[in-house]
DNA sequence: CTGTTAGCGCTTTCAT
DNA sequence: ATGAAAGCGCTAACAG
């Protein structure tokens, strides 16, 4: 019952010397020829395809790290305690890296920031990866800086939509929206904060009250009705509404993402206040729900493609020892929907 | 400019002789403590650890995969156009690879199912895995059952959801939906199906078929109003009840997730039909922006840690040639929100 | 343009 | 309970 499997070794993979002895050249002319060396002869490529072909011979990756000292593997980190994630960042990212000659894997590492921190090293120090891009929130004790082993860490100035944060003007549309809404008429304007630990719940947060102040002059009136603490989840949104003293006064929310968007839409339903009718809102991410639901929301679409491919390629760079391209592409754009029009009439 | 960087290995990491050297053993010594060798006396494994903790030596998972013949490493292979993935599944999974000393490493492969079976075989056959866990829709032609090198691959029985497909009775779900919904005096139901290619969309179509006709004694009158074919998405729930003939007749809405569900609520909207007072729908997944959208929908709750768990224990048992216990873990359940109801009073 | 010689860092016999 | 020798499969250097 316990007797340990033999784990016979059923058919033992070719190596580099049975396919030398195959096209009957040297184990080393192999070797370059996997490594696509320019300078070889026509007649000995040709063999040596042939062979590999025949004996299926593929590259031992483990042997040509060991060699090397590079795995070729960079590593993408999540923190797991988010619901989910979206794919097209992944996949964007993945396909960099490919496209550079490296393969892509993604860690899901259970427990805070610290854990996360440890795994990095880790995964560095033993040699698996090359390097490794934080996703979601920033570890607190900043990042092992460890660059023995020629490894490198992209510090993870991305967050958990991967919203850039070196630029704070990434989260320059709720000033778009503070701007258009208050061009609606609106002047009390609340905020359902997400988490402050997300560099980009701060980021919008910090917009929001920066725009109330700058607009100010120009919409007379114009103030922040408060800025609600919370999550990223629809709980969050429905419970800031809902315990709201009841003399707190608004006509336009900015909501941390889409999903605390409908949970508030929900609250303010109960309390008598219909969307957009008495009050405008507005969330964060373009989820294909909040598309189709009553009312449609009012969100900022993201582009997770470019949000993936620009995090690889400066991690790409920075493994490299190169220096990163700063793609200014344009990631984040506001879509009016449903859920935001003009404000109500005054007086109330 | 583009002078090569010399890529010094800056601080060349500690190996086991060094190790033993300043432990006064030899470096075979250093290799049993590092595996936890039994029988070892204390004095030796102190000085060992003063010795590693003080050269800060990490084992080098290269040398030693090499030396091996094993990686260590199991892979979950997610497609990428999918364009969220719960990560409570890959947390799962990780965490009982990380319990059986597996460390496990996510490949978001784009392409279709050949380019994931390719990039499996990749995988294994290069050593960087020992095993893969498919997820998403299953590879079109089979699955590469390459057993060389040790490398198992588990047959890709999980699905989008990581539904389990082997036991059909999975979908059970939506026959106890419509059984329910039988008994408040629905009679004529329609499917709103998913893409055929993913198991789970077809264990929910079958099972609908096939409960309209086992009930059919019990609920006279009792019909399917059709099966309109889609995919995953919202546009598919709302196209699919948009461009239904005017003439098709329904009551109940089984959809083939939550997305779809709340497409069909809109569309159902603007044909002047309320759900749930004139039509009753139930979504699958229990998305969050579900349980907070008017109408809250009724939904499939899917314990995303069990799937995970349970796809990464027989992973694990496959590749160690054991036999994976079959867990009876009861993973999907019905909950009903306001998009159900009782049907409404006939003659229309 | 190709072959020979070493050796990456570790673990696995086999001695002692 | 510990040490010595050998080698996993590959590539980097240096010849030829």
């Amino acid at each position: 019952m316990a007797e340990a499997m033999p784990r016979t070794r059923v058919g033992k993979r070719p190596t580099v010397r049975q396919v030398a002895e195959r096209a009957g050249v040297s184990h080393q002319t192999v070797s370059r020829f996997l490594r696509g060396d320019p300078g070889m002869k026509p007649a000995t490529i040709e063999r040596l395809r042939e062979a590999v072909d025949a004996l299926g011979y593929r590259v031992d990756q483990t042997a040509r790290s060991l060699r090397t000292g590079r795995s070729g593997v960079l590593t993408a980190m999540l923190p797991s305690p988010v619901t989910a994630f979206p794919t097209p960042v992944l996949a964007a990212a993945a396909e960099v890296a490919h496209d550079h000659g490296y393969f892509m894997e993604v860690a899901v590492v259970a427990g805070g920031s610290r854990e996360r921190a440890e795994r990095a090293a880790e995964l560095l120090e033993s040699g698996r990866s090359e390097g490794v891009l934080f996703l979601g929130d920033l570890p607190d004790g900043g990042v092992p800086s460890s660059r023995d082993r020629g490894a490198f860490v992209l510090f993870g100035d991305f967050d958990d939509q991967l919203r850039g944060v070196g630029q704070l003007a990434d989260a320059s549309p709720v000033a778009e929206a503070i701007a258009h809404l208050a061009g609606l008429g609106h002047r009390r304007f609340l905020h359902l904060a997400g988490p402050q630990q997300w560099a980009s719940a701060r980021a919008r947060r910090a917009v929001f009250l920066e725009t109330i102040e700058r607009l100010g002059p120009d919409y007379p009136g114009l103030t922040s009705a408060g800025v609600v603490p919370g999550t990223w989840s629809a709980d969050s949104g429905y419970d800031g509404v809902a315990q709201l003293p009841a003399d707190v006064d608004f006509t336009a929310v900015i909501a941390a993402n889409d999903l605390v968007a409908m949970g508030a839409v929900r609250a303010l339903g109960e309390r008598g206040l219909s969307v957009p009718g008495d009050v405008s809102i507005v969330g964060w991410d373009d989820q294909e729900m909040g598309r189709y639901s009553t009312p449609s929301l009012s969100t900022v679409v993201v582009d997770r493609e470019a949000q993936g491919r620009v995090a690889m390629q400066r991690l790409v760079a920075l493994v490299r020892g190169e220096k990163a391209a700063d793609s200014g592409a344009q990631i984040n754009r506001l879509v009016w929907r449903e859920s935001a029009g003009a404000a109500p009439a005054r007086g109330r």
